[in-house]
Parts: C-alpha cells; structure tokens; sequence
DNA sequence: CACTTTCGTAAGCCATGACTTACGGTAAGC
DNA sequence: GCTTACCGTAAGTCATGGCTTACGAAAGTG
C-alpha cells in the first residue's frame, strides 16, 4: 500500500533530485535548497511528500532539520518490483514458448509501425 | 535515463492498473479496457505512454492490438534500484554509526542480499 | 531583550496531464 | 461491394500538483 506513494514520489524529477542528493547522506533543508534551481520551500514541500511516502526521515539538529533516507520506503518499493519482475518474467516466458512458433523472436519481433496513407 | 519515464508511467494508478494487468499475459486494448472504470481511448494512450518507456511492446492480431510486458523496461527501473539502495543502505549504516544513538528501535532493518538474475 | 537564521505552512498562479467525445483507418464477416 | 468490430489520434475540458511569495514559529546569538 505505500509502495504507490513512492512510484508517485519518485517520478517527479525535482523530489528525485532531493532524494538522490539525499543518497550521500544528512542534508539540511537549505544545504538541498542550494543545489537545486526552485526556491527552498518547494524543497521543503517535496521533504514533507518524501516523509509521507515512507522515503526519508528527520531529525532536529537545533534550529535546523536534517533529513536522510528511510532504507524501509525503498524496500518495500524493491520488493514490490521484486515480486512483479517474476511474474512478468514468468508470463513473458510462457508468452514467448506457445505463441511464435515459425520465425524467431528475436530481434525485431513487434510490429510497432502502422502503413503510412 | 529510462527508469525516468518507467517512474513516471508507474506513478499513475489508471496506468499502473493496466500494467498489472498485463502481468497475468498478453492482452487487446478492448479487453484492458473493459475492466477498468476509464474510456477505450484513454487506455490506448496509456498503452503508447507505456510502450515509450519501454515497458510493453504490441503485437498485431488482426484487427486487434495485443500489448504484453517487455522485460527489458522493468529491468532497467530495477538495476536502478538496486544501485540506488546500495549507496542509501550505506548512508544509512554509516549515519546510524557516527551519529549518537537518537535512532529508533530499527524494527528489522531490511536484508541486503538478494538474488541475481 | 532585539536580531538573525532556519524552516514549515498558507494562498494563489499556472502548466501538466488524464479523461472525454468525435472521427478516420484497417481487418474480418456477410 | 457493404457492414461491423477494433483501434489510434485529434481536440477540448477540467482537476491535480508543483512552484512562487508572504508570513509566522522556534532556536541560536549578542
């Protein structure tokens, strides 16, 4: 249930900057703001998504917050990847066995182009 | 730079419901569609945003379309992952030692290992 | 105390995108 | 031929959300 929230947490290019600056370690609110090209409250509004998701956690360090990353957020979207890759595999497997008998699928097996009028 | 796109197609539930659905086998847009609470056309244009980041490929059946997983797409989103938890599960560890103990009570940090394909 | 620093929140603006209906084009059936 | 089924695209509507500025709270400094 809360693996939804960090697919929707981690497709917006700006919070994945934060989060992946975040991945060096202990950043502080403005120390992010800094690096980035929006204003350091959007960074604080994209800090306040990533807590809700499960993604990072926060510390108070005087009159300073230090965010850093929750490794549990991250895992538990792994592990729905995980789980999900099987069986994709699984399905694309059984997919590729009983459904192109007479030429080879390897290469550029889709058609992907329609005629052109 | 693909896992971007496969972020941002995942994000949305109506398109991720499609994506699962796709999981159990190789599906027609006409099918897709008629288990979802959305229009023909807007999963058609789920399917080509899907098909852009490289998550399914289509195949022609006649009259029909049918979609079905690319591996290949979930794997990059995958490695990307992996290599992101790596360097955050090492911030982390390497933040729990050199910061006094203020942690809370690490109800099962997550196992690092994991299987190869 | 006054003043500065750091940060979160509120209010508003505005682009993105998810959805709809309408239409054209291709394949199969009669 | 005509008709039906299936699908992709165009055009337009409308809500979501990312960004800004403005303000207030809490902690440190002199």
């Amino acid at each position: 249930m809360a693996y939804e929230s960090a697919l929707r947490c981690l497709a917006d290019p700006t919070r994945r900057r934060v989060f992946e600056r975040l991945r060096e370690g202990p950043r502080a609110v403005g120390e992010l703001a800094a690096g980035l090209p929006v204003s350091r409250p959007a960074v604080s509004q994209h800090l306040k998504a990533l807590k809700d998701a499960g993604l990072v956690l926060d510390r108070a360090e005087g009159a300073r917050r230090v965010y850093f990353i929750d490794p549990e957020g991250l895992g538990e979207l792994r592990r729905w990847l995980d789980w999900f890759w099987d069986q994709a595999l699984d399905a694309f497997k059984h997919e590729a066995e009983t459904q192109p008998p007479r030429r080879r699928p390897a290469r550029g097996t889709p058609s992907s182009e329609r005629k052109k009028p």
